[in-house]
RNA sequence: GGGGUCGUAGUUCAGCCCGGUUAGAACGCCGGCCUGUCACGUCGGAAGUCGUGGGUUCAAAUCCCAUCGGCCCCGCCA
């Protein structure tokens, strides 16, 4: 505690500046500062104070000679003690200016200094990274205070106040939906809510607000937006957790192109705002097919090459059992081929082939292209034609190393996809400090899932199909594509977004393609199905994660960074407890019983 | 649900493989001295449930088993 004839709720005076603000042209000023203590160095006369706000250091000289009582204080104040301090603005004498801070050329003369708060030795310093995450989680409230999350912070805030100028600049009305809303099947599991006044009926918090900004377009909002809270109760990754932010549009009567050029027209006013950076739209477009069969993704990473290659042609007739095997079951020969620039070691090479088997249980043959022939344990199997066939297929030239892997091509080339990264990854080819944006688009509107036994959608139910394909939601619902577009930047998906159905009769229609017959499915959406059939306007719109966003801003692989009070992967928060258990009482007014 | 990895002063880490002295270092912290430092300097000091529990052993930070927690990944996340 401070000496309690020092308390006081109210600072002794108004501030003028925060620290890290100052500059040489302030010279002469008399300021107001308060701020904590970064560092003290105590030459037994003079006192040097680091004062530190949320715009950087200052330094503040205490001289005994000057004043005695700030000097006292000076003496007693320890690391982060929060201090406030009055003085003028000196010009440092030459030798002593520290050209390590922007405050370098200037100190405060402290005139009179108060110490507002003490404070317990920090736990971790302030001014450094690397602490061990838990650490920082539990007394996040100084992990925030360090420079970076500052940083970090201030950027994401940054951005969403540019997606807002532009939206609200381009016509979008911001209203707000319900956290406290209904279960929906589909999708990631609900974060369920009680009700105490419906005992044994829930809430669910949304996992995003697309059924109500839907239904906001049926109400005549003509474009909306929101940064919008979502939900989803799943394991939790780097990039991942169970509450997050996007920026969700919904427009009426939109071209495909009119959603695309609102999320470049924003994407390019965030990163003028918070980077100075001018992108330059519009963003290339790859259909979702040709990015499977190019990359092995949905969202390809385009700072480098590494394309796949199909060898399947190439290898028909072959004697290695392993690729026969596969042709025969009507798969194929997947390919990447590694330019003789970048060498992989026969041990580097069984690592890879080591961690494809561990992850996804599938072999990697490969051979090095040498100039008197192939090479590898591969290499004896392949016969001269089917050589020459596969080097023309893949371009190959004298010192390449060809990594090859045999099977269904839908589920090769995700694998293949994955080990392009690897290898983008291993030779730096993804620092090349560009921004690769694209939208994919044609995305497939269903798809078959193994583990349901039946098709599923690919974006969500209420997706429109692309008006060319209509007919094959009838014949070959598994070919047809959706009107469905991400945008992609680096390899990393930044938003989602789609033309919706609005005809009641086609979103049963696909509702039922999904196994919901017409009776489940207007059990469960029986008021958007029913708000469709009032005049409902074409519409469509796109969602972007705002954490998503503000990583890349801050290149961060981590969205603990760019959120405050992230959770663990537990989906735990060690500042407060939360999760916490409660009160018996307040379980019997909610009708709920927990079982051990 | 599964795989990997980490857990040792307040912090960051060494020690662990190959068991054996009083478990070390740096930073931080506490006290003394110091009027131009800015990683201040200098002298002195305090500081440890080696995550937890069990086992092996004459002896465990070290080997084994279990368990808890952090992180990364798979599953999952329309």
């Amino acid at each position: 505690m401070a000496a309690p004839h020092e308390y006081s709720p109210l600072p002794p005076f108004k501030r003028t500046d925060h620290c890290g603000a100052l500059r040489a042209a302030d010279v002469g000023r008399e300021v107001a500062l308060w701020g904590w203590v970064a560092a003290r160095r105590d030459h037994g006369g003079l006192i040097f104070i680091d004062l530190r706000d949320r715009e950087g250091l200052l330094q503040l000289v205490f001289n005994p000679a000057l004043a005695a009582a700030a000097h006292e204080a000076a003496g007693r104040a320890r690391s982060e003690y929060y201090l406030a301090a009055r003085g003028r603005v000196v010009r440092r004498f030459e030798g002593t200016v520290n050209a390590e801070l922007p405050t370098g050329e200037i100190e405060i003369a402290v005139t009179e200094a108060h110490i507002l708060n003490v404070s317990q030795p920090p736990p971790f310093p302030i001014d450094g990274e690397g602490t061990a995450e838990d650490l920082r989680l539990r007394y996040r409230y100084l992990d925030l205070r360090r420079p970076a999350m500052q940083r970090n912070l201030r950027r994401r805030a940054l951005a969403v106040q540019a997606a807002r100028s532009f939206l609200d600049g381009a016509g979008f009305v911001e209203i707000e939906t319900p956290i406290l809303w209904r279960a929906t099947p589909e999708g990631a599991r609900d974060y369920l809510v009680p009700s105490r006044v419906n005992p044994g009926r829930f809430y669910a918090l949304p996992q995003s607000p697309q059924l109500l900004k839907q239904i906001l377009m049926v109400s005549g909002f003509d474009r909306y937006y929101q940064i919008a809270r979502c939900f989803r109760d799943e394991d939790l990754r780097a990039n991942r957790q169970p509450e997050f932010s996007q920026i969700d549009i919904e427009m009426t009567c939109p071209q495909v192109d009119d959603v695309v050029a609102a999320g470049e027209g924003m994407m390019a006013e965030i990163y003028r705002r918070v980077l100075g950076i001018d992108l330059k739209p519009p963003f290339l477009r790859l259909p979702y097919a040709e990015a499977m069969a190019r990359f092995g993704t949905d969202k390809p990473d385009l700072r480098f090459g590494l394309e796949l290659r199909d060898l399947s042609a190439a290898f028909a007739g072959t004697q290695f059992k392993v690729f026969a095997e596969a042709l025969e079951r009507g798969e194929g020969i997947c390919a990447i081929a590694l330019p003789g620039a970048h060498q992989l070691s026969r041990r580097e090479l069984d690592e890879l082939a080591e961690g494809l088997r561990a992850r996804y249980g599938l072999g990697l043959a490969w051979a090095k292209i040498a100039n008197d022939g192939w090479q590898g344990p591969i290499a004896r199997h392949l016969g001269d034609a089917e050589r020459a066939r596969a080097a023309q297929a893949a371009g190959l030239a004298a010192g390449d190393t060809l990594l090859m892997v045999a099977g269904a091509a839908a589920r090769v080339r995700p694998i293949l996809g994955d080990l392009r990264l690897q290898l983008g990854t291993k030779f730096k080819l993804r620092e090349t400090g560009e921004l690769k944006f694209l939208w994919v688009v044609e995305f497939p509107l269903l798809e078959y899932s193994e583990e349901a036994k039946r098709m599923v959608a690919v974006n969500h139910p209420f997706t429109a199909p692309h008006p060319d394909d209509l007919e094959l939601l009838d014949s070959q619902p598994l070919a047809t594509r959706a009107l469905a577009y991400d945008m992609v930047l680096n390899g990393e998906e930044l938003g989602g977004g789609s033309i919706r159905i609005h005809n009641p009769e086609l979103q049963l229609k696909v509702f039922a393609l999904l196994g919901f017959p017409r009776d489940a499915a207007l059990r469960k959406f029986g008021f958007l199905i029913e708000a469709l059939g009032y005049g409902a306007p074409p519409h469509g719109g796109i969602a972007f994660g705002v954490e998503r966003i503000a990583m890349l801003l801050c290149g961060t692989d981590s969205l603990r960074d760019v959120m405050a009070f992230p959770k663990t992967q537990k989906a735990v928060d060690p500042m407060s407890g939360a999760p916490s258990e409660v009160d018996a009482r307040q379980l019997h007014e909610l009708s709920i019983k927990v079982t051990p």
